[in-house]
DNA sequence: CGGGTTTGACCAGCGC
DNA sequence: GCGCTGGTCAAACCCG
């Protein structure tokens, strides 16, 4: 059924790997991988609770195993949005610090972005939806220049944090090949947001949350109510991602310019 | 009813 | 060669 089931992934443990398509002498590593690790606050789960999608992709979850050396189990998904679309991520917890999020993703999307078909068959229609409907909406068309938004700002160094040092703008190169690629991005949610954010870029990020007030609202709120803690990582183990995150893995993987760190 | 999730079984690579 | 482990499959189940 899933012929590219046969090139499994390895774990990040190994470097190595491998499109079996075009490096038949080889079977496992060396398929296209990009580990994103995301810190995730209490915050997450909530907007996840509001229906909202883990990514712009779809995803749909394939399976689930408990992984050795971690108490938590690593989810297996696949890309939904397109039947033939080979795209995987895995998505695990990390087992030093609970509010990590590894998250893998393999193969490319053989399909449009989602979000750019949906903003151009809509072609313009910015303040339609965006006020109320986002429960039901959760990526509009404003999300588009929203990632743009945040795309700016990860370019100008702020996303990218422990890696920052080396995977800065210039020393960015997008996979392009099915070669190696073990590369980390820390995304940490608290970090764009409270430092560099609120510092340099606040303005786009307002811009950015008017265009989508509910979710910021929700940020917010999210915070606030405590209990909802012990949700987030019941909830975390299935899935995992946030707006937030998504915005930013979005604004990543959106182009399929996927940073990688030279190793 | 369609799409997504859960979960046990199976398969295959890798290390010893 | 064998066992371990990770990755995938697929049937059953759940939910909107």
């Amino acid at each position: 059924m899933d012929n590219n089931a046969s090139p499994q992934l390895e774990s990040e443990a190994s470097n190595s790997e491998l499109k079996q398509e075009s490096q038949p002498f080889k079977k496992r590593k060396m398929v296209e991988k990009t580990v994103v690790t995301v810190k995730i606050g209490e915050n997450v789960s909530k907007l996840k609770n509001e229906g909202l999608p883990s990514d712009f992709w779809s995803w749909r979850k394939y399976g689930q195993k408990p992984i050795k050396g971690s108490p938590y189990p690593r989810g297996y998904y696949r890309c939904s949005t397109s039947k033939g679309c080979s795209a995987k991520k895995q998505v695990e917890r990390s087992s030093t610090d609970a509010s990590m999020l590894i998250i893998t993703y393999t193969s490319k999307h053989n399909h449009p972005d989602p979000t750019t078909v949906s903003a151009t068959n809509s072609a313009q229609q910015p303040k339609e939806s965006e006020t109320e409907t986002i429960k039901d909406i959760p990526v509009t068309s404003n999300e588009e220049d929203q990632e743009h938004i945040v795309e700016e700002i990860i370019n100008n160094k702020s996303i990218v944090t422990s890696t920052d040092q080396v995977t800065n703008e210039e020393n960015f190169h997008y996979l392009q090949s099915p070669i190696h690629c073990s590369e980390e991005i820390i995304v940490d949610q608290e970090d764009p947001f409270k430092s560099n954010i609120e510092k340099s870029h606040i303005d786009k990020i307002d811009i950015l949350l008017e265009e989508e007030p509910l979710c910021y609202a929700q940020l917010k709120n999210l915070t606030e109510s405590k209990s909802e803690e012990l949700d987030f990582f019941d909830e975390l183990e299935e899935l995992p991602m946030s707006s937030s995150i998504l915005h930013f893995t979005r604004s990543i993987f959106s182009n399929e310019r996927i940073p990688v760190a030279p190793s």
